[in-house]
DNA sequence: GTTAATAATTGGAACGTTCCAATAATGTCA
DNA sequence: TGACATTATTGGAACGTTCCAATTATTAAC
């Protein structure tokens, strides 16, 4: 064994039948009588047949490969870890298999793993797209009629599905909750300026902020890199400010938890002498001490429902462009200060 | 466009030649001229060619599907994700592609994933071995001469490549290191009992801790699921001791935030009430307050140094298996009190 | 100007499967 | 018994590529 693979022909023959009627119990056709059947599928198991589904992608017609293929711009951020799994857990369960390429937010990166996907045939396409994808970049997706859906940020004017998050409710909840507490200088911090994400969440702080009687103040946004360092940079920048803030809504938890190690470097305790609440609530939000507040998106959630999105078009056929914006939720725990019965407790 | 694509035979018709120069054009074979070649490269260019990999694979005899398989048992967990990207980074800069699949420790799933991809034919196979996997798993992939690496957890038995850390090494160095700041009850925190990796790590310490004049004892070692959550509750239950430890070692990073989270909801400061090592270093442990020390394993590393492994099995032709063991680090940061000068600490 | 060598190109067979139309075997009805 | 369904099976063509052997065009050598 191991030499020149077993194909449908030799089963054939091994089984006294021909190529055609292996094809057909191979496809669980109705058609083939049920003691052939078993005799085929023993003679399989017996020679140690393995499917070829490229030959078989080769001869049908529509290209159903059974391939869908999910590119994500930062492996890395356990984010993105959870958004693949829960996309893996619903196309493993209609019989695709995945295809997961990182592109470290190079758009070069990402033409090549796009363009090597095409060249295997996915049926279908899950993209977070890196940073400065053009509507150009999907174009030759949906010249082909590759079905596409774009999770977490949009491309504007792509022709495709997108899946994102309300980001804008997202942070004015934040706002609002905070100010509930009696919060006045809540300062935004973290995250790229010039990114459509960043835009959003921003967005949401600034009209929330608007409606308070202090009102929108732009020397209270301090950006940094969407990290846990650049969390503790940015806070330490927010803390020079002649009235530093008291609390901060921040870009994402990796940033919130880089809030908090800022705070105990400065030897000050998250929720009880400064409110913190994070964006994402990824799996360590809950865990971690003080738990921290977010705004729930759940990664798997999304993976899920962009998987069912896309497979809904792939079997469709003729693929047709949804946009849906998935809605999101606070969850107090304690970094904000809501929930903190201690005694000692100082906000605000 | 759109409708039916374009194949090797529309690209030799629209630019005057044969399918077979085209053919040789896609392969970069020197034998076509120079104007014929970058002829058809624009035609291809213009008709948005698309190479069909499947139908190349099916001619030629020796599967070079550039395809590889990576499959984990635990995607949200970051080691993973990182070992992933690093993989993902060398067999992409080798022109393969990588099939990634999360098996949730679940051996079924496993089963499946593995034969969905050597469905696809993959030219080869990184796998990190759900909970329970036996050398049975292996055969048919050594039989059928599909070149596997294992990585993290090796299979005893298995004729295939494995690479794993030097667990034994990384325990026996933490205890070493805490010992040599005074700790004379070290536990050993987390994991579960029932695997191979706990035995290595568990391993190490019992070593490192009978040479010490305290001896091994049995009561230190207290395990709990591997993630932060369990890190937790491990802890909380081995302060309850008549002598509670001083220190510990472990399972990995996980369980040691959570043991830092333990120690903060009992009012404790890690590193200067307490000393904690994690194993893996991920990403977070450098970067997180007090920063943690622990035994750097270096997961993108170990991703790039599978893929090279299986990468010159895929070339050798003939796949022979070879163990290695990567070795590790003590990497000390603060979460030991080791490096901590601040005034008030009471180590030990 | 003939021959040989080299460079460039080509048609056809093959890879492992699916689909179609055709056939064979069996049963049913008058 | 003949005519017709129904049920099982089958050979061959096709999918898009690569490889081989064969062919033609070009250049070099005498």
């Amino acid at each position: 064994m191991g030499k020149g693979r077993v194909t449908v022909i030799d089963i054939a023959k091994a089984a006294g039948v021909s190529k055609s009627t292996v094809s057909l119990v191979l496809q669980a056709s109705p058609l083939v009588n049920e003691t052939t059947r078993s005799k085929v599928n023993a003679v399989m198991r017996e020679l140690g047949y393995v499917y070829n589904r490229g030959a078989a992608n080769l001869r049908q017609a529509n290209a159903q490969s059974k391939i869908i293929g999910i590119v994500v711009n930062d492996l890395t951020n356990s984010f993105f870890a959870e958004l693949a799994v829960g996309v893996d857990t619903v196309v493993q369960s209609a019989g695709f298999v995945q295809f997961l390429s990182n592109t470290s937010e190079s758009i070069d990166r990402q033409r090549e793993v796009i363009a090597s996907m095409r060249e295997h045939g996915v049926s279908g396409l899950i993209v977070s797209p890196a940073r400065g994808t053009e509507t150009i970049d999907m174009k030759p997706l949906v010249a082909a009629g590759i079905p596409v859906v774009l999770v977490v940020r949009s491309v504007p004017g792509a022709k495709v599905s997108s899946l994102v998050s309300d980001n804008h409710a997202g942070t004015r909840a934040a706002v609002e909750h905070l100010a509930g507490l009696g919060h006045r200088r809540i300062a935004f911090v973290g995250g790229f300026p010039d990114t459509a994400v960043f835009d959003e969440r921003l967005g949401g702080y600034r009209e929330a902020m608007s409606k308070t009687n202090v009102g929108f103040q732009n020397d209270l946004v301090v950006s940094s890199a969407p990290s846990r360092a650049g969390g503790v940079d940015a806070f330490m920048r927010a803390m020079t400010m002649a009235e530093p803030p008291t609390a901060a809504v921040c870009f994402n938890d990796a940033v919130a938890f880089g809030v908090c190690d800022g705070l105990r470097a400065r030897r000050l305790e998250p929720g009880k002498d400064f409110a913190v609440v994070g964006f994402d609530d990824v799996i360590e939000a809950k865990t971690t001490v003080p738990a921290l507040t977010t705004i729930s998106v759940d990664p798997q959630g999304i993976g899920q429902r962009a998987a069912q999105m896309l497979l809904k078009q792939i079997n469709a056929g003729k693929p047709e462009a949804e946009s849906v914006v998935s809605s999101v939720r606070l969850v107090v725990r304690e970094s904000c200060g809501a929930t903190d019965n201690r005694p000692g407790r100082k906000l605000a």
